[in-house]
DNA sequence: CAATAGATTGACTAATCACTCTATAAAAGT
DNA sequence: ACTTTTATAGAGTGATTAGTCAATCTATTG
């Protein structure tokens, strides 16, 4: 690992344990193993730092999910498969997530280009408009389908994180059921 | 008001803008109109602040939600009433609603104790029982319902934020309506 | 009214921290 | 081989900040 990722992964051990303002930039780049400088050749401010991570996870996040899907799956099975891979993800990669959700929460986020934001969350949205185009869903706002998707998906992550992993599975199925009856017309 | 709700609430409004590291005790204090010394007369530490100010908002909220429903409430109509009332509560109280948020997902969340957080998720918890007992909502893990319910807030609230006065209505009462399906066996 | 307790002040301090700067080493380019 | 660029180090710095303290002011009480 090269010493920029090694600063980018102990500042996010460090800011999701002791906060942003809890981690000094020393101590990150004394966890890195790289001197005080080498921080400041990367990362020209700490809040470039802060910004950066986010970015780099978010991106990551979102390579790792649409690699799941196949060309062949419909819109439901992508749907899903987006879904239950999220928390998969996110269980595997608490810090991430966490530091995702930290970084949403606190006044940083503002620092995050609209133009980046927009970018990423491009293609769920347009997962969105496609299911909604196809009559898959309902004809409900795509921003509001997109909110309480994430929101039930936080939901569902925060229930199964304090589980043991063999009784995750079937309530991250039956998640799914639950936000997909939702969406779905009623027969 | 006195001193020390004066130093809450220009803390509550300093902390949302610019975040608990952004905000120095000085400027707290002459935002409040006391000197820095008032400030540590009230508050031994500044971590305590943002404990207490995050304990003091929860109270708030929920004596304001219990305040609500009257004794001829079917459980319905009080988890309706709770969840309605929760959302015009986030929209008139924007400040108090991301700053609990702020908390929620920051390493200061482990200062409130593990008594304090109980009492005051203790009274939901007993209208889920409640509901389950009477058979009125599906037989699921009671803390599922509550971390689902939450989030599902948060979803709503999250959109109607951005949406004209009198959009709102008609998507919280359909946002409630899409809990209550997602809760209750479909016939 | 005297005495005690609590409230308030603001200057002060010890510590911390983000970031700079200079020096050197390594790599890349020509 | 030589020059230029990039990477790394780590001591140093100026500014900031949480919290202290001694002094004064303001109720409250016996």
């Amino acid at each position: 690992m090269d010493k920029r990722e090694q600063i980018l992964a102990s500042a996010l051990r460090l800011f999701v344990e002791f906060g942003f303002h809890g981690t000094p930039t020393s101590k990150i780049a004394k966890e890195a193993g790289v001197s005080n400088g080498t921080l400041f050749h990367y990362f020209a401010t700490k809040e470039d730092l802060i910004k950066e991570l986010y970015i780099s996870i978010k991106n990551e996040l979102n390579q790792f999910l649409f690699s799941k899907i196949t060309p062949q799956d419909g819109i439901e099975a992508v749907i899903k498969k987006v879904f239950i891979y999220f928390i998969y993800w996110a269980l595997e990669n608490r810090e991430k997530n966490h530091y995702i959700q930290q970084v949403l929460f606190s006044p940083h986020i503002f620092q995050i280009p609209e133009s980046v934001a927009m970018e990423q969350s491009q293609k769920h949205i347009q997962l969105i408009e496609e299911a909604k185009a196809t009559k898959v869903i309902k004809d409900l706002p795509t921003n509001l389908i997109y909110t309480l998707t994430n929101s039930h998906l936080m939901g569902i992550y925060n229930y199964v994180v304090n589980l043991p992993t063999d009784e995750q599975k079937p309530i991250i199925e039956s998640g799914f059921d639950m936000l997909w009856d939702m969406l779905t017309e009623q027969k």
